[in-house]
DNA sequence: AATCACCTTACGAACGGTCGTTAGTCCGTT
DNA sequence: AACGGACTAACGACCGTTCGTAAGGTGATT
């Protein structure tokens, strides 16, 4: 299946050079073939990015259900250290999810009709499967009153910045701002249960 | 001064189409001259480039400098919501920020070393400049005892997170996420001070 | 078993374009 | 006279793409 390797090269030459900086040539001697044999499978650059693409969003959507299969089987505070440990612990080896980073950041502009639509299937997927949890964090008196859709913009936001740091700061360092923004995440919308001085 | 509307015109579209997909027959015509006229002010593209990113540097280190300036004269929480506020009304017209923020994230990798010194440069700058504010309100017992770099980073962290916002979801999109991202920021690391249900 | 047609996959050669860059020249200002 | 800034022309390199073709596998027909 030559189509199959030509799709991973693409997806992470992709995502370390983005779509102007990568070349057929490029993807093609990583495979190990010649960039007309790329034909052979796909219509063109673009349609090999447009699978690459749909490849992508599929993977995270269903990366993302896996994550939270075991939601029910842990603590709220369990659940929201794992989300954002998963995005710690995949940058530095998946490149599936640096290639949705970079393309949802910085699409193709030929092509950015068809980058937003994943988008925002993705970002609608994820808010709709986020919200539940924290609807039954609230429900049982864990959090402060709040809209429960306000909670999961803020939390996708520091999520979001998990990943800016995981991009120019590397994984170490988004350990380092993890840690104290999630303690304040959780102290900011915790019922305070123990004394503070 | 031509060279300086080359420098301009490039900041712009590099800012939007990135490096690679900026050529300099797309510059100069934005101009209104000839590509091989950009040889008279600069010795080629990449010497253009570097030369806007240190302007680029210069100025987000001035502004950053000013937006601090009335800092004395202005509340802890109004210092930070005035600095979140800087960037979401920055990001549409501001072609500094935005060249600045898409080549912190994807530089051009054959001159990776130069950015990367840039923004390692402007982020001690910003380190060093924002924690004695939050040292200060510590001092004044407005806020929960913590280590004072730590609330540097989160709050670094929440900047990023708007920032990321603006990108993709555009400046309305970033309001929505900013105000109960701010919020629950607030609640996290301030002393209750009026009681919660 | 041998032949045939057919399909997939890869290749060399070559296409028109665009890229960044260089050389040489012309013109206005100092 | 000297110089800076813009020009025309052209360079080699690389881009994505097309064409024709050769090798290998499959399956049906003889």
């Amino acid at each position: 299946m030559s189509a199959n390797k030509i799709k991973i090269a693409a997806m992470s030459l992709f995502a370390n050079y983005g779509y102007e900086g990568t070349s057929l040539a490029h993807i093609a001697s990583k495979v190990g073939i010649k960039k007309q044999s790329i034909y052979s499978h796909f219509d063109g650059k673009d349609d090999l990015f447009i699978q690459v693409l749909n490849d992508a969003l599929q993977q995270e959507l269903s990366h993302l259900h896996d994550v939270l299969m075991k939601e029910d089987t842990q603590s709220f505070n369990e659940t929201l250290h794992l989300l954002i440990q998963d995005i710690i612990d995949r940058f530095s080896n998946d490149k599936n999810m640096k290639f949705w980073l970079r393309m949802s950041f910085y699409p193709p502009m030929h092509l950015l009709e068809e980058v937003n639509k994943a988008v925002y299937f993705y970002e609608d997927e994820q808010l709709s499967l986020l919200e539940p949890i924290f609807r039954k964090a609230i429900h049982e008196n864990k959090l402060k009153k709040r809209e429960p859709e306000q909670l999961v913009i803020a939390f996708i936001a520091l999520m979001n910045a998990i990943m800016m740091e995981l991009v120019y700061g590397g994984e170490k360092r988004a350990q380092q701002v993890a840690t104290p923004s999630m303690e304040i995440f959780l102290d900011g919308i915790s019922i305070a249960s123990k004394g503070e001085e």
